[in-house]
RNA sequence: GCCAGGGUAGCUCAGUGGUAGAGCAGGAGACUCAUAAGCUCUUGGUCGGCAGUUCAAAUCUGCCCCUUGGUACCA
């Protein structure tokens, strides 16, 4: 017999990545969003299961390994590298990185295409259109010039027919509108949906998911007909059930999905249409919801003013560390919408935010305990107003934010946890320790005490809610201030005196700043 | 054309019916523990435009303008 009573896992994906293509702001940023949500999940105690992967097959990946006179799977293996590469420089915590050559995908892939075919979701049909044989394409009407003619660059085009294998989508679609009209966490941001019910009010073709082997060899082989490959969709889509283990005990564990993060460039007709009608063919339960984002606009277009030369988004990874990264990109991008990308906003954030009110923070209470109480935090003696105020605008963040996260409005969480920083630094002006620590009176004594308890539990307080999104940062100011993260995230939150007593390290500079540009 | 998002201070953005907000940038000041950081005060907006509903609208309705994206077998 079965034992049920597993936990079911909190199942997150990123959209894979095409291997024909360098890694760019667009890939760094779903994969840090869909991090954080997925560190998050797991703080607030969920067993997560987080992949990401590349998308392998195709034609373009074909023709680009030609040109270079190297087999496809080569150049899939650079690909892979360097966005597994991107997952580590950024700190992504995935369980899994899925490609789709992999034996594991091509089986799944294979059962199910056989099954749709064998209960007759998918016919063959002659399909007549232009082609252009230079760009080994068909053609669209919208790729012909404004005067009606085929641009140069496909060489010479012809009308030609061709058989393909169907997908039969228009069967599903009235329970498609109807499951997206009443499902209404289906899609995330709400309004996406929209978009969705306007696509579906007229009648939608059935999908072409074939290529001919004589035009396309880099594909997973129909099971049924050996002179085909599957294209595109079926390939790529059907990666989040191979990754959730289809096939295998794991998989009613992870599936359905949670969370599909995408951009919203694949939601129509792709993740909201396509996907949810193949995964009801295949009497597969469909995922809880999509994660719509926006995309980040003039990335990598911005120059420098002192050396006239782009700037890749992603060599500020390396330059200034994943975590201001993630932050900025966290902290600036409202989920769902378009975000500009800048240097100078970067550095805004950076020298505004990270380096003088978060790091210099740090500075002043590790110099501050080092000079006066030999690096031991003291512990607190009294609770007057100001330290009431304090305390009071931590329980009011700590639950603010939490609401926020939970509803992915990290750019507006992350502006919370920061007004707090400040109300950190405020509390140390108006208690001025400095000033404490030159006075006789006894009860500035306890006033000086209970100050740099206050500065340093806060700050503790702080980075901890920050974990999800600055996760080496909380765990480096975690051991600055001598704190032992033993217990859950939860209850790390919460106001304690278990750091009295703690011996701090030595002054350290969280953020250093570049030197100024002339 | 049609559909959807956005249009709020110089910049980036919060704010869905009741006297316009934050951060950054700019200006002034006091302080000195700190990464010339932090703190206080301050300049700055007829909330894209025009109508309408309402005692009251950035917030609801209509039309228009600008902008981003979608408009399928394209990754």
């Amino acid at each position: 017999m079965r034992r049920i009573n597993f936990m079911k896992s909190f199942y997150i994906t990123t959209a894979i990545d095409y291997a024909n293509g360098k890694p760019h702001l667009g890939h760094a940023y779903e994969k840090v969003l869909t991090d954080v949500v997925a560190r998050f999940r797991r703080l607030m105690g969920d067993d997560v299961y987080f992949v990401t992967g590349l998308d392998e097959h195709g034609q373009k990946v074909q023709q680009s390994a030609k040109a270079r006179g190297i087999e496809p799977i080569e150049l899939c293996d650079e690909a892979a590298e360097s966005f597994q590469g991107l997952c580590k420089s950024l700190n992504i915590t995935n369980d899994d990185f899925i490609r789709t050559t992999e034996d594991r995908h091509k089986s799944v892939v294979s059962t199910i295409l056989q099954k749709l075919f064998d209960q007759g979701d998918i016919y063959k049909a002659e399909y007549t259109g232009y082609y252009s044989r230079r760009a080994e394409q068909f053609l669209q009407e919208k790729d012909k010039n404004e005067d009606g003619e085929w641009p140069e660059i496909f060489g010479e085009v012809e009308e030609i027919a061709e058989s393909n294998y169907f997908f039969k989508l228009s069967r599903h679609q009235d329970w498609l509108n109807d499951h997206i009209k009443t499902n209404e966490s289906f899609i995330f941001p709400r309004f996406r949906a929209k978009q969705v019910l306007e696509f579906l009010k007229e009648p939608i073709n059935d999908l072409c998911i074939s290529r001919p082997k004589e035009r396309l060899e880099w594909g997973i082989p129909l099971p049924f007909d050996a002179d085909y490959v599957t294209y595109v969709w079926f390939d790529a889509l059907f990666n989040y059930v191979t990754a959730a283990g289809f096939g295998t005990d794991e998989f009613e564990k992870r599936w359905p999905a949670d969370f599909h993060v995408i951009g919203k460039d694949i939601l129509v007709p792709p993740h909201a249409v396509y996907w949810p009608i193949m995964l009801k063919a295949a009497e597969i339960e469909l995922p809880k919801s999509l994660l719509v984002h926006g995309w980040w606009l003039k990335s990598g277009e911005k120059m420098s003013k002192s050396t006239g030369t782009v700037v890749d988004p992603l060599d500020l990874i390396e330059q200034f560390g994943s975590d201001a990264f993630r932050y900025f990109v966290t902290r600036e991008m409202n989920v769902g919408q378009d975000s500009e990308f800048s240097l100078e906003r970067y550095m805004a954030r950076y020298n505004s935010d990270l380096a003088n009110d978060l790091g210099n923070l740090l500075s002043r209470v590790l110099t501050m305990l080092a000079r006066g109480f030999e690096g031991v935090i003291p512990a607190p003696q009294l609770e007057e107003t100001l330290e009431e105020a304090l305390w009071k605008g931590w329980d009011e963040t700590h639950a603010k934010v939490l609401e926020l996260f939970e509803e992915f409005q990290f750019h507006t969480g992350l502006e919370r946890i920061f007004l707090f920083v400040s109300s950190i630094n405020r509390y140390a002006e108006q208690r001025a320790p400095w000033k404490l620590a030159k006075s006789e009176d006894p009860l500035d004594k306890q006033r000086l005490d209970t100050t740099l308890f206050a500065m340093s539990e806060s700050v503790r307080l702080a980075v901890g809610l920050l974990e999800p999104v600055m996760p080496e940062t909380t765990e480096k100011v975690y051991s600055l201030i001598g704190y032992d993260p033993d217990s859950e995230w939860k209850a790390r939150l919460v106001r304690n005196e278990k750091l009295a007593g703690s011996t701090v390290g030595a002054k350290t500079i969280l953020f250093p700043k570049p030197p100024v540009e002339t």
